[in-house]
DNA sequence: GCTTGACCTCAACTTTGGTTTAGGTTGCAT
DNA sequence: ATGCAACCTAAACCAAAGTTGAGGTCAAGC
């Protein structure tokens, strides 16, 4: 396999950001939390390989799944910096994500379950409805915040 | 209908907080934002009727399918705050939000199954991708910030 | 009648994910 | 060699959804 590569192209911050559909101010950032990393020009201008915009991709894509972006960048971490992502790196990413999306998807289907029986119970007894809370049973799950956890049937 | 509640017990925000599952800071917080509304004892403290805790009930259901407390809030408006909200009152808001929750599990759902066939690809053909972004995809689509959105598809 | 826990207000602080502004520098084209 | 767009840094600002702290008041049991 040669070097096909004999002078890589380095993106300017303002093409990093037309490219991936950030705003400037948004990559430098992302290179302040250290999600994404690049050289300085001889001016102190940055320059970004293309494996950068992979990257940003990453993220946006992660952030949809609802992840913040510090957790983005301690599994971009694993990424290595200086070349570009391979296969067996995003699939790595993709597959522990993959996860969490699955956890969201069943909280969030329970919930609409939930909604849909009590748009016709009318969520006013108390007793039999799975959405409100039945006044007491989070206060008796003990102390500290609660909150209404689809993910745990109230009883 | 005999009125059946010569006088009804009014709770205080403590009692509010354990009952619903919140601090009482955000009891405060979500009477300074209008979210619910009591009274005051003679003492000028807290007192609520027991409408409030549905009302903080709904409030947190409502944060599960991610919506505002600025948009919770205009919601709640509809409902009267001086009684007990009526089945017809809860069965508007929970049709309106259980469209918005539809609408996000498509999308995640969405995403999953793309994060899926990505997991195959490798996600390094820039041209079959549909989580990438075929680099100036998303610039074609004119000015202005950009999202990776799952909902439209990449061209 | 006094102590103690719950309550009051107001202001400041926190985190996340950035954007905006100010003041100054670089780099490319002409 | 000059002009203009794009770039630089640092600091301030923003919104959401609260929490924390200071300093002071209320209510209830003994």
């Amino acid at each position: 396999m040669p070097d096909r590569d004999p002078a890589p192209k380095l993106l300017t911050v303002g093409e990093v950001a037309r490219r991936s559909g950030v705003a400037v101010s948004a990559v430098h950032f992302y290179e302040r939390k250290g999600l994404i990393g690049g050289w300085r020009s001889s001016g102190n201008q940055r320059r970004y390989g293309r494996g950068t915009l992979r990257r940003i991709a990453i993220v946006k894509v992660a952030q949809q799944l609802g992840i913040s972006l510090a957790e983005i960048g301690r599994r971009l971490a694993s990424l290595p910096d200086d070349r570009t992502p391979a296969k067996a790196d995003w699939a790595r990413l993709a597959e522990a994500w993959r996860g969490d999306l699955d956890r969201r998807i069943v909280q969030l289907t329970r919930l609409r379950d939930n909604l849909d029986g009590c748009i016709g119970c009318g969520c006013l007894s108390m007793e039999t409805c799975p959405l409100r809370n039945p006044d007491d049973a989070l206060a008796a799950r003990g102390p500290g915040p609660h909150y209404l956890d689809a993910s745990k049937p109230l009883d």
